[in-house]
RNA sequence: GGCGCGGUCGCCAAGUGGCAAGGCCGAGGUCUGCAAAACCUCUAUCGGCGGUUCGAUUCCGCCCCGCGCCUCCA
């Protein structure tokens, strides 16, 4: 398969370096209140990454970090008046919460960035030794941007421009004179303990002047480069993240750890988009900001939620609506009932097709099928968007297939690989949520249209429709289903 | 200002130097008392202006519009 790759700005093959597993890490979220669905689109898309390379043979090795320290976290804790961990904690779940409902596979590690803290200050010695870092002024430890030659190649900014940049986009000063330090580029490795961290403070790297350690927490960036490390190697294969991340994050994550390991960091960057909501970014004050809870108690299925986010490239904008969620759901709705039907032409149990009884089929396998096109857009860049396009064409196709069970078989993959799961159609409400009084009406009706008196039958399917229920009919029966 | 992305049917969204995928919504039809479901059918010359070409939505140039990043936001 193949993968833009945001250094060489150029799609390239994406492989396994060792030739045994494809080594890939992506920044996973701050635990410091819910993630929003920007925080899902990248998740979901480094998701899809996860399982398409499986599909496709690459044996991916996943890991996922959980910043659990830094400036909102440590507030956080402090506005609930509970302990950090406690209150990371409790992010963590909501966060696993999020992930299981979007269907989203667990990395292979998911390390925190608290419990790696030896490794982030080896780091930051390995630095202070190599002449790449420097005690500031205040006490902390900074990264000395000029003394890396390559710093910008994966942002291609180019470092003279951050010098002289004075105001971001939103017309802002930067904070260039927050800290204390050498050069406005230059980044905190390591932060000298502050009043209001209060207990979260680690032993960290010592001070080369006094010999003693730095009482303090880690910078943003450094987690990342030393746990990365720790479980793929100082080389591996691929980083993942959000557009945001790519600078300065990702440009940091580069120059600490090619510095101090002397060795080249991911091979391979990809980066997801970011997404808008009703046509603009997200901000709580447009009421525009939503998380998955805010689409549940909307009444959304999250599995709607996976398919649209899913829906659109990830290298293009994705402009989410409410609309398009009711949009996906009926999308969904008719995928489930073209799963039932080619499970019906394939003589295979739906149970079967969602259980382990029918495997899914292998890459081999699927491009001999009419889905083949759809598994091959997505080795092509993730093209998630024409894959969906695709497997819908074949879909439409089915009735003339051959061999019914290896397309149903591809189609268990190709549904694998975008981690997308249809809604049940039927979904009437179980017999015990229906009232009493609903039920009385709808046998009323039922016996009504047996004695075909049409009048009195409408007049009752009315009477539901203002109690909120709609009488579905079938040949010998009828559900009920609330609007 | 620097770097980058995008403008394709009402909405979302693929794509190609030579008949413009797909999804949602909508319309018509078949079928059922009605309704729903199901099935069938239908809806675009691709932001504007030039250029290259036998031929451009697709390549090049300019312009217009939208968006992202430019120090802690996925």
């Amino acid at each position: 398969m193949r993968l833009y790759d945001t250094l060489t700005r150029s799609v390239l093959p994406l492989f396994a370096s060792d030739g045994k597993r494809l080594r890939f890490y992506a920044c996973g979220p701050t635990v410091y209140g819910p993630a929003h669905i920007g925080n899902f689109r990248t998740f979901s898309l480094v998701d899809v990454l996860r399982r398409t390379s499986e599909v496709a043979g690459l044996n991916p090795f996943y890991v996922r970090n959980i910043t659990d320290v830094d400036d909102k976290t440590i507030k956080g804790s402090a506005k609930d008046g509970v302990p950090l961990t406690a209150f990371t904690e409790k992010w963590t779940k909501k966060f696993h919460e999020d992930c299981a409902r979007l269907n989203l596979i667990a990395p292979d590690v998911e390390p925190r960035a608290t419990t790696h803290i030896a490794e982030q200050v080896a780091i930051v010695e390995k630095l202070l030794a190599k002449g790449y870092a420097y005690v500031g002024g205040d006490g902390s430890v900074y990264y000395k941007v000029a003394a890396f030659k390559d710093y910008g190649k994966l942002s291609h900014f180019h470092p003279e421009e951050l010098v002289t940049q004075e105001t971001n986009s939103a017309g802002k000063a930067n904070a260039a004179d927050e800290y204390d330090r050498d050069h406005v580029a230059d980044f905190a490795l390591w932060k000298a303990a502050k009043d209001e961290d209060g207990q979260v403070r680690w032993e960290g790297p010592k001070d080369p002047a006094s010999g003693t350690p730095i009482i303090g927490r880690p910078g943003w960036h450094l987690e990342c480069s030393a746990m990365s490390a720790k479980y793929l190697g100082e080389s591996f294969d691929l980083h993942a993240g959000g557009e945001d991340l790519c600078f300065p994050h990702h440009e940091n994550e580069i120059a600490q750890s090619e510095a101090a390991n002397g060795v080249p960091f991911a091979r391979h960057w990809m980066h997801c988009v970011h997404l808008l909501a009703e046509g603009k970014k997200m901000s709580k004050s447009l009421g525009n900001f939503y998380t998955l809870a805010d689409l549940l108690e909307k009444g959304f299925d999250a599995r709607a939620v996976k398919y649209l986010l899913v829906s659109v490239h990830y290298r293009a904008q994705l402009n989410f609506t409410l609309d398009s969620v009711k949009g996906a759901e009926s999308a969904m709705r008719r995928l489930d009932k073209a799963v039932n039907a080619l499970c019906a032409k394939a003589g295979v149990d739906r149970a079967a097709f969602e259980g382990d009884a029918l495997p899914r089929a292998s890459a081999e396998e699927v491009a001999k099928t009419s889905f083949a096109p759809a598994l091959d857009s997505l080795f092509d860049d993730l093209n998630t968007a024409a894959a969906l396009g695709a497997m819908w064409e074949a879909l439409k196709n089915e009735k003339s297939a051959a061999d019914a069970k290896a397309e149903l078989a591809a189609l268990k993959t190709i549904l694998y690989a975008l981690g997308i799961q249809p809604i049940p159609a039927k979904d009437e409400a179980p017999a015990s949520d229906i009232p009493e009084e609903v039920k009385a009406l709808a046998e009323a009706r039922w016996e009504a249209k047996k004695a075909k008196d049409w009048a009195k039958a409408d007049t009752l399917r009315k009477e539901l429709t203002a109690k909120g229920w709609t009488i579905l009919d079938r040949k010998d029966g009828f559900d009920l289903k609330k609007n």
